[in-house]
DNA sequence: AAGTGGTCTAGACCACTGA
DNA sequence: CAGTGGTCTAGACCACTTC
């Protein structure tokens, strides 16, 4: 067993979790399909309990499989749904309806707080100025995929309150007159917190597709503070560009 | 040693890792500091190597830290410069300079191919035809952020060969009074191949940031696709949304 | 040579799932 | 109940960095 003449460069682990991979490229292992058990693996590769570990840990790190305690390891899912920044306007579920999935919108949070100091430099307040801070949880196909964190002003968030718990946030200001003209947003990757790694149901520190946006009124005002984090492997975003003036 | 008479909940791996963590946040360990070794964690924590071990691994999954065999465990730099999606046409280089960073661009692939089915599509070309695909590497700090790929159409890239491998491709279309009017573009997460681990030193199936777009001409003929991957703890995107027609 | 992290072994107990 | 993955131990050898 000690012997190992030929030193090959690649460590055991990778050399057996690259295997799996290719395999489940290949269509080996399908979506929704379970990979040999931690003690099929120790056999087919010869190999202690700890290097199986490492090979399916590697996998999970690279987002292929998820493990369930008790049941076994299973290839996730890949299918993508992308959002439109550039039309954000269209209701949410008739976006993804024209995908073929079913969307569901949950409230989690609707109340009045003092906004933090980010917000409240992003919509140009005063000194512990009280917002509207709405958290809300976006499922898609019934597997959960983002939460979508809003501040939005006193006076809107009042006016609004029943609507905004049930729907996403630009169309119901667009269905009451209220035009948001112009948007600023980053993208970027950012990690899972405790917190977001049980609601999105992924491990912590799993990196997220974060949506950060101001949205001003028509008089330039900003009214709305926004942040939707995403799960990677669920959502896209797209959007137009065109070019207005140099 | 054995005994262990209260239960606690969360695993002892997972423990060490948020304390190390939380020390990280508070700035006990700052940028480019060094953790203590792996030894000292196990006298200070009382725990055998490989509970340790899966300590660090969480970090390193994280995106805290980074291992360096043979010298130690440091703090990963946090540092995120922004590009503007909305302004492509500003150089690089001032962009960045405005940020306050240094930044070069380097050549790694100009060449003819004819064209993969998906560019193909993206670019409406007949059956292979062939275009010039570039691959650009572009690093911020001397530290690699992204890799560029580029497919340009014939004719545009042989008038502008020698600049294309050294800037930016749009500002030279620019500049060549090709204006780009419109950009599709989608933003994700993908996982690092071994090629791209490779040249963006980050794990095998990182998360990175990846921006696809087809640019057209102001006929509205598509004349560049390309793709623009990115380390996600270097990289943030920012665009401006201005509402022109419902 | 000493110290670091990387790989690997054999063996143990626990928590959860499902029949 | 058997089978699964999750946690943990003690100990070994290796590759690399630094002196």
């Amino acid at each position: 067993m000690k012997s190992r003449p030929l030193p090959e460069q690649p460590p055991l682990h990778q050399v057996i979790s690259e295997k799996l991979r290719q395999q489940i490229r290949d269509g080996q292992y399908g979506p929704g399909s379970q990979l040999p058990s931690e003690s099929q693996l120790i056999e087919q590769f010869r190999v202690s309990r700890i290097t199986v570990r490492q090979a399916i840990a590697n996998l999970i790190n690279q987002g292929l499989v998820t493990a369930y305690r008790g049941k076994g390891v299973f290839v996730n899912q890949q299918r993508k749904v992308t959002y439109s920044l550039s039309h954000p306007l269209v209701f949410f579920d008739q976006d993804m309806a024209r995908q073929g999935v079913s969307s569901s919108i949950q409230n989690l949070l609707f109340e009045r707080v003092s906004a933090p100091e980010d917000v409240q430099q992003a919509l140009q307040l005063e000194e512990a100025t009280e917002v509207y801070l709405q958290k809300k949880f976006l499922l898609i196909d019934r597997v959960p995929v983002a939460l979508d964190i809003t501040y939005i002003l006193t006076s809107l968030g009042e006016q609004f309150a029943s609507e905004l718990q049930s729907h996403l946030t630009f169309p119901i200001l667009e269905q009451h007159g209220i035009s948001v003209c112009r948007i600023t947003a980053t993208v970027e990757i950012t990690r899972a917190s405790p917190e977001l790694s049980e609601l999105l149901e992924v491990p912590l520190g799993d990196s997220l597709l974060t949506y950060r946006y101001t949205a001003y009124s028509d008089r330039d005002q900003p009214i709305v503070w926004g942040e939707t984090l995403s799960r990677g492997d669920r959502l896209a975003y797209s959007v137009v560009l065109s070019k207005q003036s140099s």
